[in-house]
DNA sequence: TATGAATGAGATTTCATTCAT
DNA sequence: GATGAATGAAATCTCATTCAT
């Protein structure tokens, strides 16, 4: 006996509660009944909407991904040289950690073994990071050392932070680190 | 009839394995029939060593965390200013990283999860480190900036190359960067 | 909102579609997702003309079957000799098949498990034929032998040609091999 | 807790028992909880042998219907006259058949859908079928009519007998009916 | 110590059926 | 009559663990 026909609500509640869980415990620790009773609906009703509990952990981690790097790629092309980009790259990437943390982490806490099945032909958001890189060096802003290992150092910067404060091991907003990191982020690497 | 009588060689090969499994599937990922598989010893032999998979996957991460945090601890203390400790600590890091990146990749990784079961009297790597910078900043020698933020800024720029060399988007060898990275610490860290 | 005003049609896609992927796939193993994407009605469609999926199999069956059945009793009917009586029902079985092999392949595939089913005081297929055989044996047309080795031999001329067709052993249409079927089943059950 | 250590006897009792069961109820009514309970097995167990319930179903015809097959052919390899050759198939078919009821009749009931699946480059009883009868045309001890049309009309005199027993409307056994089939085989398909 | 078949609890998944729209 | 999301019972399957050898 259906309780609702409200198929898009039952999905994006099926997604909420997934990442929320997924989160907390693991994806595999968190199961279909957890899932079910959380979010109020029979454990057969998740099949109408994913394949598998699978194919639910990686489309939340591709669409999301996906779609913040394309924002990212949209949010960085509006400025000219690198330096600016990547301050927007950080501040946008710090912004969005804020308005859902809980997706962050997720994003953060499965990159390892899900980038690897990331089949997508467009750039996402290391790419972008690469890119806006090699491009600070052509323009002779960035300082000229490996780089990708400039990358990884940025890298760090940026998601380091974003760790600790999932983890609570920083209490405040991302964003209201901005200032910091971006200037940590432009001393590592602007030519001297 | 047993294959062979050196009960030894059965651990080591036993940690070995399922170091390699647990970093490239994840714990829960891999089963013991994989372990014993790759390991060519039988399913019950896991048993003889340990109770469960999960002590096995607690005892890899809190022998091997708590051996290189109390080495470290022994390493850094030799030195009095917080400066030394910090670059002795990533040099350190980067060492035994290159050492052994499979133990590396597994003590990064199954962090999350695992910190948490780490009921020790002893400080962690990640404690020390978060020592050092309060001292650094009691001696005058390090910025007077939110420690935390500090410490999980410095912790990127030491953690995220190793996760870019797992990855292969680092190619030589961790320590072959380590002037950089640790030029990047102080940069970031030392007061004007 | 109803795409159709016209449920007679409705049925009429359901039994076709039901008969195709029946044969095709087996019952069981055709879903009520498998019948509705097939035939471009909504899952809950089918329960508007059926109380349920085995209902559904079984009418399809029985209507067809007992149909099948009259039409031959009918038809058979008409002559006195047993021998002619077994030529017009080959035949009748034939042309019945080239009408309509997808509802014939059914009728032949599903018998295990529904002919138990199938409550009726009317006489089936088999049964008719039995008759055939034993009132020929009395009209001293047929051989003596045991009447029921008789029918299976019989049974098996016609309906292994039917299978073999349906498994595309055969290519052209049953009733151009009728008189070699009408002539092995003379020969093999006339008196010498 | 384990309850034996002769794991070929369990196998043995998996395939006898599903084989039962299969053809009592079918395969997809057959659950891998009667399987358990009837075998006095773990449900878990049949997991050991087979990577699910339908490899166990494919295996089970894969199997039988290649190892008889080869018996067949080899048996049959002996004569060389095409009618000789047949007379032993047909022999040897119906010995088989009462030697093993249950399994001839799970071959026979499970040909569909499952002969597809068969790939395997040997010739098998189908097959050998058809090259006897066109020895036999081209020995000159046959009726050149078409060769399928004259493989499906002795398939269905082996054949239907044979269902007719599973379905219990032949009591005997059927080598007991082995003269008569033959007979009309040879009446069916010699040169006049 | 080592083995590996067997176990069974618990997870995932399927799918006929219902019912609010 | 038609729709199709939701249901949930029942199926399939997984796999850490045990124990007789």
């Amino acid at each position: 006996m259906p309780k609702q026909s409200r198929g898009i609500k039952t999905k994006e509640k099926i997604d909420q509660i997934s990442l929320e869980l997924f989160v907390k415990k693991g994806i595999k620790e968190t199961t279909i009944k957890d899932i079910a009773l959380a979010g109020e609906i029979a454990e057969g009703t998740l099949y109408r909407h994913y394949k598998s509990k699978e194919e639910l952990a990686i489309s939340l981690f591709t669409e999301n991904y996906l779609s913040f790097s394309d924002e990212l790629v949209q949010y960085v092309s509006v400025y000219e040289r690198a330096d600016q980009k990547l301050d927007r790259l950080i501040e946008h990437f710090l912004r969005n950690y804020d308005d859902n943390p809980i997706l962050f982490s997720y994003l953060l806490l499965s990159q390892h073994g899900m980038l690897e099945r990331l089949h997508s032909d467009k750039p996402h958001a290391v790419d972008l990071l690469v890119d806006i890189i090699s491009l600070g060096q052509e323009q002779g802003i960035f300082k000229k050392s490996d780089p990708n290992l400039l990358t990884a150092l940025v890298l760090g910067l940026v998601l380091q932070p974003a760790v600790s404060k999932t983890y609570g091991r920083l209490q405040k907003q991302l964003s209201s680190y901005q200032e910091e990191i971006i200037s940590a982020a432009r001393n590592l690497i602007l030519a001297e």
